[in-house]
DNA sequence: TTGCTTGCAAAGGGTTTGCATAGGA
DNA sequence: TCCTATGCAAACCCTTTGCAAGCAA
């Protein structure tokens, strides 16, 4: 629609730092995790930018962003993919199998909507907090809730 | 696991005031919104008591909470669904279509995780936003940015 | 009495923004 | 030159929390 291309973001210093921190940063980083990473480079960059470039490179389309839990994450693997999210720790995952493209067909029947794309994130004990309570008893799990 | 049963919550005045403000209210409303509801019928009560209410309800499975976008969201509808959004007004609507129970057991077998959910959000333009768009050019769009 | 609930106001976490300066086409 | 990007700090929005008072079992 309205949005602009790859290319006509052009790539400051401090920005290309960011997009490539977060290309080598598989974890979905905050935009904290990121300011702390590209600090290591830029000393002098300051979180308002981070929060800027983040943004937009997400509005541009070279990253993508992810709404869960009370931050937001970012993601620059642009390939179609679902998410899943540890309930105890916190951490998200990328999801193993590949989005169903009979979902999004379906609901498009379905509704009045103009759809333009779907979420699907799952919820779970990833296997390090399944450890972790193995050895615990299972009451102290209230760290995190799911959404 | 630890969670207690939906009856083991003592229904205080306040706290059935505000549940049935939910149960009546099918936009998925935030916080806010349920507490201007709430605040017709009793004008005294605080938000603070909303949030602790809406938290407590929701711990104990008598209400769902969407985490979409800046803000949470609450929903008292339990039978399992899916929800679109609205990327130009923000509105949250129920998917029209019944979920899929597959997509749960094919990641059950390719994750590690021990699963114990999956969310699943459609975006689009609603119809009235599509409406509102015939009539003015398709320009200024940026009041909402999808997830 | 004892523990849960509430109003109020303050604090908190995450994100955005105003402004003056610096930098790039 | 002119427009965009940046650092800094303040503002902002949403949510949580400490405290003292109120209620209910």
């Amino acid at each position: 629609v309205n949005e602009t291309a790859a290319e006509n973001v052009q790539m400051t210093h401090r920005r290309k730092v960011i997009l490539d921190e977060l290309i080598k940063d598989h974890s979905h980083p905050t935009a904290d995790e990121i300011f702390h990473r590209v600090r290591k480079k830029l000393p002098r960059v300051s979180m308002g930018t981070v929060y800027r470039n983040l943004e937009l490179l997400s509005k541009n389309g070279l990253i993508r962003t992810i709404e869960s839990g009370s931050s937001r994450r970012y993601d620059a693997d642009l390939h179609d993919h679902y998410h899943v999210r540890c309930v105890i720790c916190g951490k998200i995952d990328d999801a193993p199998i590949e989005p169903n493209p009979e979902l999004l067909l379906q609901m498009a029947e379905a509704t009045d909507y103009d759809l333009t794309g779907h979420n699907v994130e799952f919820f779970g004990v990833c296997p390090s907090c399944k450890r972790n309570d193995d050895f615990k008893h299972q009451d102290n799990q209230e760290e995190q809730d799911n959404g």
